[in-house]
DNA sequence: ATCTGCCTCATTTTT
DNA sequence: TGAGGCAGAT
């Protein structure tokens, strides 16, 4: 077959050329995956590289399996030795071969956020570091950013007078010398000890020169400074380099990626040649126009014309709810209408959205509209406790200095050892600078009770014991035979309560798991099963042959397409975020993620909002997007809020206390779980109470009030003045809300 | 040692 | 709203 038919003149170009370093920029739906395909298999045909030569990078291990598959369908079998993976799964499985040479050893185990965090507090606790009004979780992100910038402790230096920075400081060799003593890995030392061996050991770096002598790098505008170091170290030696990519969808800028990667390869890689794929094959040309108009906005991206010879389409569909549950059951209505005129399968249509928290309101309606749907993301299955406990035990087996396994392990199910005991085994175990497991083996040393000492020696027994049980049976095998000897299933109390029954299923669906792992891979370990669980994103998770609604944040929805897209949530501060809107490069990134999001789009995009938003128990307020207006008028349907209503003005306010009075009893009504037919007759717009009589009195703060749904509370805040000021109240059985003083009678 | 309930606090996206 | 931390009860 002749790989290059089926190209368009540019794609050919791309795929052809093979004289050095390349960048490709691609937007949105222009055939990049299909290129790099091609470009592999072009490669491999021409016999210019052999299958094993050739690391590929991509975003996702779904893309990755992905791309393998479509090049096996070119080159056939050969394909399966092309080396494809995440930079985080590549550079796992160099480490696995290569670590020792740091001092680690080869059975390292990755540490997610959870563990991360619990490490920082440990510190802070441990060198009695005053926290100052910094959060753990402020010093973590800020580790985080060093090491995507490849700088270890050893060279940071704080700038005096910035807490964080400070902080990090002396916290930051802490933390990473008890990552060492851990023999832990983090997500970013994956990518900055190979870096470190390279840097160090160029005979390591030279064999794996050899090995990769062409590197394909997908979403490279993504890529941070270490990613950048690896490949160009990688590379160094044949100067075989093709990159993929488009400034425009640069959405990781917060965890390190660099922009500047992308924009830079012309100067940083002599000799470079750079392609552009500009049509696009996948949306109407009124999507296309309409990302275009908005991404225009951006300042500081590379100039690029992305044009569509597809279909007119339909014009861009606003739908404006009261609140967010209104503006979800809007959506369910607008999904069924397409379903019904488009005869589509739920499968095509997406719903997507900034923050996973807005996928809870989605799902509620949706089911009850029994409209399919799967969330993408969210509550992860490897989060839950039961599954992590489990997993927590699996881990320690295969690293028994791994200490944050051994904390959680070492009272679930609960065997007696109380926190008493646990702090006098840290005690001992830090003044010796040695792994808690070490400690516990001389727990003779150790001022204890006979009862606690009885305690640990049994969970040593059983630790020991199913270590030798590891090397006898299988896995899959073992894997069930040490949840049993735990006693696992009692401490759920094998019973009939409904989140016992989940709880059991779900470790059910643990063992299903490890038997997959066990059947799919050629010589299954543990670590290499906790390894799949460690890197496992959730659009790897995700089943898209089911035939349901998907729900995902924009991040997620990179690099996929849907017939129908639904954005939600298009209001100010939500999309943009909060603290972007005073940061023009934060706003920059927040619409190249809006951009990202009408680009999924082929033949119908919506774009939704709601009048009135709960944040954190607290409705409040909310206005359109601003980048709402980015969209040319004449190619979206229903655009609210023109004019003089763009800011609150009193005809605005009138909105808004119909709705917070609606939204009070629609919220009863979901709360009773009447909810059907509340949610429908809200959507005919009942007439809306307005019940309460002023007793003639003004409202002020800390007097008791009374309302009609939230009953009794104390008025804590007021704005505004009269009768009916705007008043922020504590219910007794409530919680806070902010209401109108109209709706409230106050108490004598 | 374990459990319960109250209080406080909050950034959001993910490997 | 909801998770996590902590004090006090069992």
């Amino acid at each position: 077959m002749n790989l290059l038919e089926g190209l368009n003149h540019a794609q050919r170009e791309a795929v052809v050329y093979s004289e050095g370093p390349q960048l490709i920029f691609a937007g949105a739906g222009s055939g990049k995956t299909r290129v790099l395909t091609y470009k592999i298999a072009y490669l491999i045909q021409k016999d210019l590289f052999r299958a094993h030569q050739i690391l590929a990078v991509t975003f996702t291990n779904k893309a990755a399996k992905e791309l393998k598959n479509r090049v096996e369908d070119f080159v056939g079998p050969l394909g399966k030795f092309i080396n494809v993976g995440t930079f985080h799964s590549v550079c796992a499985r160099i480490l696995r071969e290569e670590i020792t040479i740091l001092g680690y050893t080869k059975n390292f185990t990755i540490y997610d956020t959870t563990d991360q965090l619990s490490i920082i507090k440990q510190i802070i606790k441990n060198e009695n570091i005053e926290p100052e009004k910094v959060t753990p979780n402020a010093i973590l992100n800020k580790i985080s950013k060093l090491k995507s910038d490849n700088i270890m402790p050893e060279a940071f230096v704080a700038r005096k007078f910035i807490p964080v920075e400070e902080l990090t400081e002396r916290i930051y060799p802490f933390y990473q010398q008890t990552l060492k003593r851990c023999n832990a890995l983090d997500f970013d030392d994956l990518l900055i000890l190979p870096v470190k061996i390279f840097k160090k050991n160029p005979e390591i770096l030279a064999k794996y020169q050899d090995r990769f002598k062409y590197i394909l790098v997908d979403e490279y505008q993504d890529t941070n400074k270490t990613q950048f170091l690896l490949i160009s170290m990688l590379s160094g030696k044949y100067n075989n380099i093709c990159v993929v990519g488009d400034d425009d969808q640069s959405i990781y800028s917060w965890r390190g990626a660099d922009i500047q990667n992308i924009l830079d390869f012309e100067q940083t890689f002599r000799n470079s040649k750079t392609f552009k794929l500009e049509q696009n094959y996948r949306s109407t040309k009124k999507i296309i126009s309409a990302a275009s108009a908005v991404v225009q906005n951006n300042t500081l991206r590379a100039d690029k014309n992305i044009f569509s010879e597809n279909e007119e389409g339909e014009n861009i569909e606003f739908i404006d709810g009261m609140n967010e549950y209104d503006e979800a059951t809007k959506i369910g209505f607008a999904i069924e209408r397409e379903i019904r005129s488009k005869k589509l399968n739920f499968k095509d249509i997406a719903i997507l959205y900034r923050t996973n928290a807005q996928s809870r309101v989605l799902e509620t309606i949706l089911n009850r509209q029994k409209i399919p749907n799967a969330i993408i993301g969210g509550v992860r299955f490897y989060e839950r406790k039961e599954v992590k406990d489990i997993v927590a035990y699996y881990k320690f087996f295969a690293n028994v200095k791994d200490d944050e396994s051994f904390r959680r392990i070492i009272n679930t199910p609960p065997r007696g050892i109380g926190k008493k005991t646990i702090d006098t085994l840290d005690d001992f175990s830090h003044q010796k600078d040695i792994n808690l497991f070490e400690g516990l083996m001389s727990l003779d040393k150790m001022d204890l009770t006979a009862r606690a000492k009885t305690s640990l020696e049994n969970f040593l027994k059983f630790i020991t014991d199913y270590q030798k049980l590891l090397e006898s049976v299988s896995l899959e095998e073992w894997a069930r035979m040490m949840i049993d000897g735990l006693g696992y299933f009692n401490y759920l109390k094998s019973g009939d309560t409904e989140e016992a029954i989940q709880r059991t299923a779900n470790i059910s669906e643990l063992l299903n798991a490890i038997s997959d792992y066990c059947s799919t891979t050629e010589n299954p370990t543990l670590q290499g099963y906790l390894e799949e669980v460690a890197l496992v994103s959730d659009i790897d998770a995700w089943q898209d042959q089911k035939n349901a609604i998907s729900l995902m944040t924009l991040h997620s929805a990179k690099g996929l397409e849907f017939p129908v897209v639904f954005i939600s949530g298009l209001n100010q501060g939500l999309l943009p975020l909060g603290n972007a809107l005073d940061d023009d490069k934060q706003l920059n990134e927040e619409r190249r993620l809006f951009y990202v999001g009408i680009t999924r789009a082929e033949k119908k995009l919506y774009l939704t909002a709601a009048r009135t938003r709960n944040f954190r128990g607290l409705d409040s307020l909310a206005s359109p997007s601003q980048f709402l207006q980015e969209i040319p008028a004449e190619l979206i349907c229903n655009l609210p809020f023109q004019g003089s209503r763009r800011n609150i003005s009193p005809e605005f306010e009138d909105a808004e206390e119909t709705s917070s009075a609606s939204i009070a009893i629609h919220r009863e009504y979901v709360r009773k779980d009447i909810g059907h037919q509340a949610v429908h007759s809200f959507q005919k717009k009942e007439p809306v109470q307005q019940t309460t009589t002023s007793t003639g009195k003004v409202p002020e703060i800390g007097m008791r009030v009374t309302h009609k749904i939230f009953g009794t509370g104390t008025i804590t805040a007021k704005v505004g003045f009269g009768h009916n000021p705007k008043l922020t109240i504590r219910f007794n059985s409530h919680g806070i809300k902010t209401i109108f003083g109209k709706f409230v009678n106050i108490i004598d």
